[in-house]
DNA sequence: GCCAACGTTGGC
DNA sequence: GCCAACGTTGGC
């Protein structure tokens, strides 16, 4: 077993977020594990390299759908994100030799909600009403309480984790550490 | 399409 | 180090 970092045992969670146009949760569903590219963000970055193997997160549609579509389970932590070289939009000189500052991990699709939980929900949901996302909207990656993540997963009915059988959600839930670690 | 929030850039 | 200008994100 690992005994990583002290931790409470035990996953943590979080909310990623994509616009479907560009990445969608039925591609991420098609492709299985995924490479998370493309943050550009430094607190963004930061949570990507808190998190650990089997950490969960939402999978969130911003923009045309706001709302959370499933699961992904990390499955590979944080490595030099390799769409850095190419630079996009003309935004960075990124010189040759210039060290990447960016991160990506890797996420398994884990189980999509028959009731994707709305934006909307969210916010008139007086259990959520601490969500990072309706703090800091514009945070593309971002910590979850396990309370959270068992209360929205339940609004929307996950189908659980592959693999981990019969009552494998509620299961995991029961398993979820309610006490927040901040 | 508009706007608020927020992050980044660059002049001083 | 401050701050104005600008760009981006994302909700409405």
């Amino acid at each position: 077993m690992q005994k990583n970092h002290g931790q409470t045992r035990g996953r943590r969670f979080w909310l990623i977020k994509s616009e479907p146009g560009c990445f969608s949760w039925a591609e991420q569903c098609r492709n299985v594990v995924e490479p998370w590219t493309g943050v550009r963000n430094y607190q963004a970055r930061n949570n990507l390299r808190a998190m650990a193997a089997g950490d969960l997160a939402l999978f969130y549609h911003s923009v045309t759908e706001k709302r959370i579509m499933g699961v992904v389970e990390v499955v590979r932590t944080a490595y030099p994100d390799p769409t850095f070289s190419a630079t996009p939009q003309g935004a960075k000189p990124a010189r040759a030799g210039a060290a990447n500052p960016w991160s990506c991990v890797d996420v398994k699709a884990a189980g999509g909600f028959s009731h994707p939980v709305t934006l909307g929900q969210i916010k008139q949901d007086p259990a959520l009403a601490e969500m990072t996302l309706l703090k800091q909207s514009r945070l593309s990656v971002a910590p979850l309480r396990g309370e959270e993540f068992s209360h929205i997963v339940r609004l929307g009915d996950w189908s659980g984790l592959q693999g981990e059988g019969q009552g494998g959600p509620e299961k995991l839930i029961s398993g979820i550490s309610e006490t927040g670690e901040e």
